[in-house]
DNA sequence: AAATAAGCGAGACGGTACGTCGAGTCTTCAA
DNA sequence: TTGAAGACTCGACGTACCGTCTCGCTTATTT
């Protein structure tokens, strides 16, 4: 509870601007060609409006296009692989939106640069999907339908990797296939193991 | 067009030099950090020699990292899960690599934000992947041991994006199960779709 | 215009507290690295309590370091160069003082490029000097020392600018002699013309 | 003879325009309105082709508004009185040109701030003034005009320090008898001393 | 006593200049 | 023509200060 109490208060409107000045320049140009010289003049702002709330073009951007919390639970379908296919369907909509889908690959490729952001890639990019992910694991164990000992942190790494490639790198277009055929290439290939 | 046939012949020495500049560089500072000043001043050479054989960073840093042909066939092993195991062990041994799992994420993201460069991800990076991945899959087939219809892309994707994001992003170690587990978890989904 | 006879009056410490907190600046770091916000910072007062006394950095330091009232007529010596000699080292003691000498050259520069306190200089800063040479002049008129028609400005410049070059510009060390020096330059000079 | 062999050799246009731009600006805006940000945009140049060449704004100006060699002696009036007005004169020329008497006031005051420049004040801007005052004494000496024992430094400070306070700070307007009135009261002042 | 009106510290705000650095191009001399 | 050196324009970086503007709070005068 660091309150601030003193002082002015810092501008939600301010905030607001930058914010969506952010998501519009990355959607028009890109996450390579976004500056914070263009962000402040893009949203009518003075350089230091945006340093004082981020330390970065990453930490800017992550903030500005990964604002969906989506804290909603995976419906449980009845089996672990109708579960994974709705869990990747959130992953693609969240990857594939306009400015996630031009973000990732700069803003993942920052992050891996800098040791204090990198760790944050799991902890809290990934934090909903692999929260998701556990529960549907706990599911199909209760279930009866999953051996023990998944191992969760390559199946995360396998279906944010995939999806992050297919649509963020090369640039493939999303299929509604996509996500079933995911869902049960890794779902089979785990259960067989 | 005999290209080239007037005037002094260029260095091969030059070539090297930046090369190897290119990469100690990559090593020590990272991808983000290295710069064609740089890279100019640690292999003492003027910068133009540089823009005369590459147009930017990514094309200099895809040649000085990738330079791995690596053009050896996968061994027959017999069953398709032992060769694609091999396979993700060469994908791995490449992508985890000091320099290339330093430089990835930010060569990927370059690569993707230009139009030009976007397509040679699948095309000249991941060629030999994909091609042994082909031959792979050929041999199961004469064997018996798929059905057809196989989505070779996606399983690239998934491959590469695996690997990708475990070791250029997250930066978690590589373990030796890694590949085994991968490639069974891939073969046994396809198997049973 | 009783002008402000409603809410809180300003209070005293804080206006003392900020011409300390100059004076204190302008000794240690001189007049170009001082900032009102370093002033503020200094004197524990928020920036709005001094631009609401003073309109900007010349005015602050001007008030400041020039609050020397030495409203002491000059005694009479009984000659004009003992006089005059007088008339100097009180001018030499104002503009050699450590602060004032260090802030001169500054806060002149300053009150030179703003038409509005250009005339100030002559009129507020060497208000009391002009007085006494006045006063000294018509003494020596008087007592039958001197000519008509002496060209008070000029040499109000002359002693003012004399001082300032040597003390504030050039940081020569004040000579005990320089008062008498100069005071019989520009006595003799006159009388001769 | 550091020689500067290599390398592409400074452009003399590019040299020339940062100097008249720097003029143009003084006369236009004022010293203290100066920015290297300005000059460049004025002068269609990049602001490293500044920095280049000069550590900061007062070595620019420096150079930009005091370049009049003039290495001309003083011609012999044959008397002290005659030739120092000459040289008073040459020093008022120089002094209130146009962009001299806005840039002075604000050129010393930075120069006095730093101890590096300031001993550049008598060395290098009054150099020329100073080379000739003691030539001028010379012949008066060699005249059987003078005693010995001058105190150059104070008088150079003098002359300087009233042209320099009239002119510049003052902004009083420069009338023809100044020459002859500063340099009858200087004169007069040492002989009869 | 209540209402009104400033003063006050804190700090956010839009601007603007700072001095540095890298991009990619161009210009010199020498090989 | 290559090559090293380095000047060139351009533009972003992150910092600092400007002078103005809210905040919550305090301290006085006026009703």
């Amino acid at each position: 509870m660091p309150a601030r109490t003193h002082g002015r208060p810092r501008d939600s409107r301010t905030h607001a601007a930058i914010l969506s000045a952010t998501v519009a320049l990355i959607v028009d140009a890109g996450y390579g060609a976004l500056t914070i010289v263009g962000v402040a003049a893009r949203a009518g702002v003075g350089k230091d409006a945006i340093y004082r709330r981020w330390s970065g073009k990453p930490e800017l951007v992550y903030e500005a296009v990964f604002t969906s919390a989506d804290a909603d639970p995976i419906p449980d379908t009845g089996t672990l692989i109708g579960d994974v296919t709705i869990l990747v369907e959130r992953l693609v909509d969240e990857f594939a939106a306009p400015a996630a889908a031009v973000a990732l690959p700069g803003l993942l490729a920052d992050f891996a640069d800098q040791p204090a952001l990198r760790m944050r890639i799991r902890e809290d990019l990934l934090a909903g999907v692999k929260a998701r992910l556990v529960e549907v694991f706990d599911r199909a164990a209760a279930r009866g339908e999953l051996v023990a000992d998944v191992p969760v942190e390559l199946i995360l790494d396998s279906l944010a990797g995939t999806v992050l490639f297919h649509v963020g790198l090369v640039g493939a277009p999303v299929t509604p296939e996509l996500p079933r055929h995911l869902a049960a290439m890794v779902v089979t290939g785990i259960k067989t193991r």
